[in-house]
DNA sequence: TTTAAATACGGAGACACTCTCCGTTTATCA
DNA sequence: TGATAAACGGAGAGTGTCTCCGTATTTAAA
């Protein structure tokens, strides 16, 4: 899978860049409002452009969601190398576990929406999800090569887990115990954790 | 919250009970075919009635999802009690949380609709959560007597990241991940378990 | 500049879905 | 068997998604 971009002969125009920032930023305010089942249509009319336009831009509603948390994923994304070089190999993932649940719940209301960032609900395979993957792995194999935490277990699943937690417990109770799920799914991947039996 | 049932006057009428049953077999074999957003208005055509039958029964999508599932969530529910009574505690409770892993792999392609029965996405409360929440707490209060597990959590977190886990994990290695998890999230609250720093 | 080609725009409209309302039908029980 | 409570069905109003294509704007070449 190749990224054949169609070679821009030119210059972007000047009216489609801002009706873009015009389109993320209504939806932005209209997904905190409304919360993730909010109407495109009204968000177009909102932005004051046309339907086409929108769709024209952001082809699905995912893809509208995607671009709206862009820039929030990124940082997230960036806090994983900063904590690699920062902290210990486990103490760097438990604090950018941490940092995932408060960005899950720094949306609440927006938790379904997200939920295609780190699941497969989304068709695409949005370039964000990848990113994000490539953090928590990161973060896992360090741990894992140093001989903390067991190497058998694929880090998106540990997003998913506190997604899960975070997304369905309503309330600021809510986001503690998604803090409280951290320490535990880090100790029980410690492979000084006691085994099952 | 006391169960205020209207006294049925009179018997209840034959074909009323019979276009339930209909609108509820049709309504799996649709949801299992179409996912969670199966049309309800195609599902009444399907079942032969008018959408207003469906209505009338099932209010709410949800209702219509949780009357579906109702009979295997109560198989559910009864292993809690079972295996209860037949292992040790921990193992109890790892075995049941295997048993709530296959559950929710058992429909796949459904699991955004089975999240209403494990989050508050769900408006009513309904009676499948509180029997499943009772479950859970069951097991977990009788691990936590006996000194095995913490005691500090809401045993309905560990459903909201297994079902986390397998709900998003597409094909068959998505329950081996949420059966990884569960190991881990066992480990992860046992008082033994390494502690954070 | 002027102008042709490329690009983007907008919104009408086709289609789908949800949910209600109410006239009609049917089952129950006296 | 007849009265009546209970249930039925489906038309239709309201809302949303997404496409299509004639029109308008921008770019860049002449």
């Amino acid at each position: 899978m190749v990224d054949e971009k169609p070679v821009p002969s030119r210059k972007p125009r000047v009216d489609a860049q801002r009706n873009r920032v015009l389109l993320l930023e209504t939806a932005k305010a209209a997904f905190a409002d409304k919360g993730p089942g909010a109407s495109l249509d009204e968000i177009a009319r909102t932005a004051g452009v046309g339907a086409g336009t929108l769709y024209r831009h952001f082809p699905t509603r995912d893809a509208l969601i995607e671009a709206v948390y862009r820039n929030e994923t990124e940082q997230l994304v960036a806090a994983a190398t900063q904590l690699a070089e920062t902290h210990a190999p486990v103490g760097a993932l438990r604090e950018w576990l941490l940092l995932f649940v408060d960005y899950m719940a720094a949306k609440r209301g927006m938790q379904e929406a997200l939920n295609s960032l780190v699941g497969g609900t989304s068709e695409l395979y949005s370039a964000s999800t990848e990113q994000m993957k490539r953090a928590i792995a990161q973060l896992l194999d360090r741990a894992a090569e140093s001989g903390d935490i067991r190497s058998d277990l694929d880090g998106f699943d540990l997003l998913r887990a506190l997604a899960g937690v975070a997304n369905l417990g309503a309330g600021p109770d809510g986001m503690q115990a998604a803090r409280r799920m951290v320490d535990i799914l880090v100790a029980g991947m410690r492979t000084s954790a006691p085994s099952p039996e």
